[in-house]
DNA sequence: ATTAATATTGAAAATCATTATCAATAAGGA
DNA sequence: TCCTTATTGATAATGATTTTCAATATTAAT
């Protein structure tokens, strides 16, 4: 059972119940996993890890559980452009693993980086800032990601 | 035909020839619809608007077409999240319709916005400078996106 | 605890953007 | 103009994600 520090029940509870929705076995697998792993996980990939210990849940669930983690704001969703979604759980900007993504446009490579974070984010919340005003957006994320050749391809 | 300034041929025609491919009518009239617009236009929205002027024009040399000048980088390649890839003539952080966007998660609108992008820019190459180093990578481009509720969606 | 109301689930079928196939055609250099 | 080869378009195939809907599990109330 996933705690976020021991002490207690998992964190993510409220967060749901808070919601209208309930805390169910599939969705403490999935946010398990997810909590679990660095990496970029697929849907697919979800399902697999989560089929491993819970038979009986399903590729539709997993599929539904990550829109709705999405939609509360507790999980990334993001496109490496390999024509499928990868997931991963989110944190704030202050959070240890926050981290943006260098794509190797080449072999399709993700790498996370964490380098420059505090400038980006120096930056960006000023961003956010004039943005919410001028457009009126409440503003709740954001993206970055750079692209190019790792150094393998870079030599084909 | 479209010509970057009145002046000569298309200036993109030489950027075909130069690495083997061949400039064509289909090739010629998506560069053209792409450059007189300032929307976020699918491959659908592509072929529907080369269809009128080119009946005989295929929505898979669209598709072909738009991956070709992705890979070329005159194209950027976009994901709303809306299911389907959008695609914008790509322009240098110099040019003049450089521009990031602010997507909607309610709605799913896109404002483009240029607010920023002088100290964005100058932030990012930094950035993109310390990361080639570190992680040896030629980095070619990046994508910043916002997200959030505009005034609308916040009200609902 | 038991029940009632309803959110959630899973299997299968449906959707739909994007890709692969392949014979016919068009571009560009000789 | 001819030849080589890139390109095209119609169709079929792919494959990730959604929809459907009856069965089940969860929560709050009794």
């Amino acid at each position: 059972m996933p705690m976020r520090d021991g002490t207690g029940p998992p964190w993510w509870h409220g967060r749901f119940s808070g919601c209208g929705y309930r805390m169910t076995v599939p969705r403490q697998a999935i946010l398990d996993i997810l909590s679990k792993t660095s990496e970029h996980l697929s849907a697919e990939d979800v399902y697999r890890a989560v089929h491993k210990s819970y038979t009986n849940v399903g590729l539709t669930t997993v599929y539904r559980t990550l829109e709705l983690l999405v939609h509360m704001g507790l999980v990334f969703k993001f496109d490496f452009g390999d024509g499928r979604a990868r997931y991963e759980l989110s944190e704030g900007p202050k959070g240890a693993r926050h981290h943006h993504h260098l794509i190797c446009t080449g072999c399709g490579r993700v790498v996370d980086y964490t380098d420059f974070i505090d400038e980006e984010v120096e930056l960006l919340n000023q961003t956010e800032k004039g943005l919410s005003k001028k457009y009126n957006f409440k503003i709740t994320n954001h993206l970055i990601q750079f692209y190019g050749l790792c150094d393998g391809c870079t030599k084909k």
